[in-house]
DNA sequence: ACTTTAACTTGCAAAATGCAAGTTAGTGCG
DNA sequence: CGCACTAACTTGCATTTTGCAAGTTAAAGT
């Protein structure tokens, strides 16, 4: 029933900055949404659908909810003449990318034994 | 019933190396156990309750053994003399320390506005 | 031998995830 | 204008994972 859904229902475990960055991007989708606004620039609801992963739709509203509440995230005006929408990356995000950078290498050299047909993308 | 218990079990969701670091490593817990590992060099099954984000045990035993089988943790010998055993970092583990400081790096200066209590450790 | 305790395991309730099927409201077209 | 279309969500529900508390096991100390 309680998800959490926003900034002020994420309970922070601890001061260690570690374990508050897990507090709110420690699961499995968060940083995969953030990889796709780095790939993309800016994406809209149904194209975050076609990245490999396959996230599904609940998820995603849920994730995009908090890491716009939390201001990694942010909704772009449609253009005029279409109804998409769009999100992208605010500069809290962007600011992520030497995080995702890190974690990419780590699993292309460490990860490469067990799982063989991973490749490179930054 | 069935939870990721050992590297075979894992379900590769994609090439993309962020996406495969994450199936390994996204979740709340995981990396907190890496910290500690960084933070002390190396901790019993015990100490690892210590941590003030108080991991339980099943789940703590439940990483260990997925890491362990990852080849991130290793279990060392305990001393003679002692009934400890303890855990340690492989090369592997120690490998993730860049994306533990530019986690801990982003969240000191993206997350101290909601959760001011945040400090430094690396 | 007897107690202690580290290192787990088990049981079960609560929460999160995943899938499929709705719902809603702008758009495009005739 | 009116109706089909579809992007952007929401909802329901089964499955899986998490979290808490309590139990088990076996080596160590006394």
């Amino acid at each position: 029933m309680s998800m959490v859904i926003d900034a002020n229902s994420i309970e922070w475990r601890s001061v260690c900055p570690i374990a508050s960055g897990l507090d709110v991007l420690g699961d499995k989708w968060s940083l995969v949404i953030v990889r796709d606004l780095f790939e993309h620039g800016t994406r809209t609801y149904s194209e975050f659908g076609e990245s490999p992963e396959g996230i599904s739709t609940n998820i995603l509203a849920a994730r995009l909810k908090l890491l716009s509440s939390i201001g990694i995230v942010e909704h772009v005006e449609p253009d005029r003449a279409s109804r998409n929408n769009a999100y992208q990356l605010t500069s809290s995000g962007l600011a992520l990318r030497s995080v995702l950078e890190e974690l990419g290498k780590w699993s292309q050299t460490h990860l490469k034994a067990m799982h063989p047909d991973i490749v490179s993308i930054f």
